[in-house]
DNA sequence: CTGAAAGCGCTTACAG
DNA sequence: CTGAAAGCGCTTACAG
């Protein structure tokens, strides 16, 4: 049977194979009832042996490449930009189309996932990549029942089991940001972290956390403050922080961001970075290289986050096993001119 | 006819409207280009007319959204992602699915078209949005035939003959914003371009010329200097203006990177933005606000134009007849802190 | 339950 | 360029 494998399995052949007729084949594919039990078992076995797809199940398959659904958390960072250069770098690659989604993750919750779940398995979807955003036990299941694999990219809450997801080592992260300022030897160092409850986050502040104790620096609360990634946060908690008795003379800021904020506010109350503040950022976007001064930040891989996630949803959809359900790449720090040794006061 | 609409069309009623035989029918759905031009209209208009759906593409609709293929020339400036942004909250909106192709610029030559396009029609797509690349004429022919419409966002070249197209203002955008720096008394301006030949450089450019010269403002063809849209070649060419014997006082870029550009050198060489040079950009993504000072530019509307490109192909696949085939949105110069007037030398 | 026969809708090969 | 004819692969209707 080796010898005819290049030939396309027909219906007429699994007939052969089976010793049946064509017409009993079809009833077997159509899911009708009048065949007999036996009969069926042995089309069944027939059809598994020759490898039959109908027409349109060919077509459907050389109708192109894979697909992969993407739901993206809103599409206006440079971090979004940059995981999604991933993805789609190695989806060209790799011959996949990735599907952008027309459920945002705003309708996510209104959305019956029952029927979402039946949609993307009836389309032949291989599998599902959230990016930020994520899914209910519920939903979860119900793509798992369709054999569609999902994996999150940085999920908001800490990795739930059965969950697979990607991330970065944000805790290590942190550590090495903060560590950092202390060598250069400050000891009064700011956090501005991200949203309340943010998993990154709070990874971030533990890092940050750790640095100081390994070093002996007792923790200020005053210096720890957390609203949101964004810019005009950078802004308002560089207020405060500079407002306070003993102002910091450095600030851990939780994104890249938020730091441009901090900037911004330095530059308008006078205080020259790194001179006399020095600022570190999270992320290691371009903004980075095109802010004055260049900023110091902790870069997150996250072309390389885009693409481990794809690699690993394309894994599972082949019926592979994962390493692990949760991986973590690692950030590294990459020193810029927005940091420097303290004022000596 | 209208008595047996509920009837579902096969492609032998389509032949009978169309008054030619069931082979004919065949051909013109399956692309093929042994068909007279005239006859392929006729059974075109006849299968639109009944509403004809392979049987094929009859098992795809029953399963989900519409869907658009989306050819991406590299995903890595603020300007794709707006533009991709635009697309994608319309998409949303309307129900659509946006397919990212795994067929990237790089890859657009050695395709093969009629595959191409093939593969796209078997799946069902409703059309094709092409950003910054373009289709060939027997590309382009090769979708038309299929009836799946194109839609080129920003194309490089000048609009051709049936090429639908979304662009900006380029020329009216290169104008206003040399009309800017003359009113605020520039005379020596110069004009950092984008890559040789690109259609939207070319207008930019003619908009700063007829911005001089009605103006009365000699040309100075040392102060124009064309290469890319990258930032290194706004710190190479404004290396080269400043070294002039009559340096410019202000420079136009053909791109808010390469001002990031300029804005560097600048800094590098110690003169002061804008006291001492004033810098104008164009396209007004967000690096505008971050910048030092920040960068008055000329903003292109590039959500808009993602978003009405998706339009247009949407109502072409609907079979309405759009307005132009060549649109241009409005571009608007946006003054922020990096003009004023020259020095009083 | 089964399958010979007829049928369906589309495609291909080829004569003109 | 066009279409009558043959063909393909699957399904349906029905006799046994």
């Amino acid at each position: 049977m080796a010898l005819n494998a290049q030939k396309k399995p027909i219906l007429a052949s699994v007939a052969a194979l089976a010793g049946v007729s064509s017409p009993t084949v079809s009833k077997v594919l159509n899911g009708r009832d009048d065949v007999a039990a036996a009969t069926r078992v042995r089309v069944q076995r027939a059809l598994e042996e020759l490898g039959y797809e109908s027409p349109v199940q060919r077509r459907m398959r050389s109708q192109g490449p894979d697909m992969v659904d993407l739901v993206f958390d809103g599409l206006n960072s440079s971090y979004s930009l940059e995981v999604l250069h991933g993805i789609v770098e190695y989806a060209a690659a790799e011959e996949i189309e990735i599907v952008l989604s027309s459920i945002t993750p705003a309708k996510l919750r209104n959305t019956d996932h029952e029927q979402w779940a039946q949609r993307l398995a009836d389309a032949g979807r291989k599998g599902l990549l959230l990016v930020t955003s994520e899914l209910t036990p519920a939903q979860l299941k119900a793509f798992e029942r369709r054999g569609i694999p999902v994996v999150v990219i940085d999920p908001l809450n800490p990795p739930r089991s059965g969950l697979v997801s990607v991330g970065a080592t944000n805790w290590a992260g942190g550590k090495a940001a903060t560590e950092h300022l202390i060598s250069l030897g400050h000891r009064r160092i700011a956090f501005l972290g991200g949203p309340e409850g943010a998993e990154c986050s709070i990874a971030r502040l533990h890092g940050y956390l750790a640095a100081l104790m390994a070093n002996g620096i007792p923790v200020n609360n005053g210096y720890i403050l957390s609203a949101s990634f964004r810019r005009d946060f950078g802004v308002r908690g560089t207020r405060t922080l500079l407002a306070l008795e003993a102002p910091p003379t450095a600030i851990f800021a939780g994104s890249d961001t938020t730091a441009l904020g901090v900037l911004e506010e330095a530059r308008n109350q006078g205080v020259r970075v790194p001179e006399q503040l020095s600022v570190v950022g999270f992320d290691g976007t371009d903004i980075t290289e095109q802010s004055v001064p260049r900023l110091t930040s902790v870069a997150q891989p996250l072309q390389e986050m885009g693409r481990a996630a794809l690699r690993s949803v394309l894994r599972m959809a082949h019926g592979e096993e994962l390493d692990s359900p949760h991986v973590e790449l690692a950030t590294q720090l990459v020193v810029r001119d927005s940091t420097a040794p303290p004022p000596s006061s």
